[in-house]
DNA sequence: TATTAAGCTTGATCCAAGTCAACCTGTAAC
DNA sequence: GTTACAGGTTGACTTGGATCAAGCTTAATA
């Protein structure tokens, strides 16, 4: 746990995070908010399901999965943040955790206090306005996985998953098509609702069709079109 | 569209729905916002994907179902809610909706003017703070919705979709264990990432069981144990 | 009362993805 | 530099749920 000063107002995420709109006055509150950092290692938890809730966390650098499990053991990964990403919103209804937040990398987050955010989003119609934004932009993430695992073939979920991992590398500044993966084949397969045979057999067909370039965690899209084309594929 | 003068203060769910925990005073303050309810046959939209947001929708009585489509025309059910419960969240983050709601049954919903909304939850605390509970709530169902179509099997995803109906039937006053579905075997396949013959086999298969009995759209629960028990793999 | 159509059930067959197993690759530890 | 091991690939085979098809039920309408 590190404490700082302008969290948010030096924070070259903060266009992507929750900062977003507001002006330099507005800026500062959020920053006498946001004081303190917490750095997680590869591998170990951000929250646990079922610890207390009194924060919701943003992104500094890294990535992380979240994911939930059924008591026989079953982990659905429920998805992939990376910078500027809120993380503990599912918090908020139940004041505790519903789902597990694992650090896939080495990353840092700003801790924000959840009351006082609230707090402060009641002073600040711009704040109030994009936390919602944000919380509803869940929501339809939400939903389009939902369209993913309940409607979609194999390799349209890869495809898709790509595509957004992509597009979301590219609002970040890196390449939208050479980019290292930073979670295993079992959890993308979690995430998707396969099994990491058919990830991996997936990636291989992609490959031979000369959509992407795999070696191991290092993809390269070389045929963005060819990937969305696969996503239209109807069920035969 | 009707006006009315007290939409919450006099609404028997308002202990489920958006005025939860507000005293007399702040209840009269937001029945100044709640003015109009809509009525909405069955089979018609409240809002379709792409029009724009400006409010969003308590069910005050009757049933719904929301989708998404893709281009292709596969429809993806994202959920089925009931009185009390909270329409259009997600259009608050693109400004226009994302998903499709329709009526599964004759209903009526209250008109929540959104930007009024966040006015008055910047003035009463505690209506900010349900609000920001019911979006988490939605974000924690929805990663309900992702184990089961990601992890599930086709019984365990049916035996889960009924106990989570006859839980909120319960919620509402209604029986637990004796009720009429108001979605077709369609729309239940397509919430569970099923086809219509496997719910309808699914059906069968826990009427052989002596689990529930089944005719047409009314279902009896009549081993609620067992039902549990179908979703952890455990036998009974 | 007969007709129609939408929705539901059930049987037969098929196939996409799961399972099982063997082997390969990269990297961390010694 | 060797070893060990987690993670990834690929092949052979299995299977749960999809698909195709036929018939049944219920409710609306003529």
């Amino acid at each position: 746990m590190t404490s700082v000063k302008r969290a948010c107002g030096n924070c070259n995420l903060r266009e992507l995070c929750l900062p977003y709109g507001l002006s330099n006055d507005e800026l500062e509150r959020l920053d006498e908010l946001v004081t303190s950092r917490r750095k997680i290692k590869q591998g170990e938890f951000l929250y646990r399901a079922g610890s207390g809730f009194e924060a919701i966390y943003a992104i500094r650098s890294g990535f992380f999965k979240t994911d939930v499990l059924l008591e026989d053991g079953r982990e659905q990964v429920t998805g992939f943040q990376m910078g500027g990403e809120l993380l503990g919103l599912d918090g908020i209804s139940t004041e505790f955790h519903t789902c597990n937040s694992v650090a896939l990398e080495a990353s840092e987050v700003c801790v924000i206090p959840f009351s006082r955010l609230e707090t402060l989003s009641r002073e600040i119609q711009t704040l109030q306005h994009h936390f919602h934004k944000v919380m509803s932009r869940e929501i339809v993430r939400d939903h389009g996985v939902m369209m993913l695992l309940g409607t979609m073939r194999a390799e349209e979920r890869l495809a898709a998953f790509l595509l957004n991992l992509s597009q979301r590398f590219t609002a970040r500044g890196y390449s939208h098509a050479d980019f290292y993966l930073r979670m295993t084949r079992e959890e993308i397969g979690s995430y998707l609702g396969l099994k990491l045979e058919t990830v991996s057999r997936a990636f291989s067909r992609f490959q031979e069709a000369g959509h992407i370039a795999v070696q191991q965690k290092h993809i390269r899209i070389l045929n963005i079109a060819g990937l969305k084309a696969l996503m239209s594929h109807q069920r035969v």
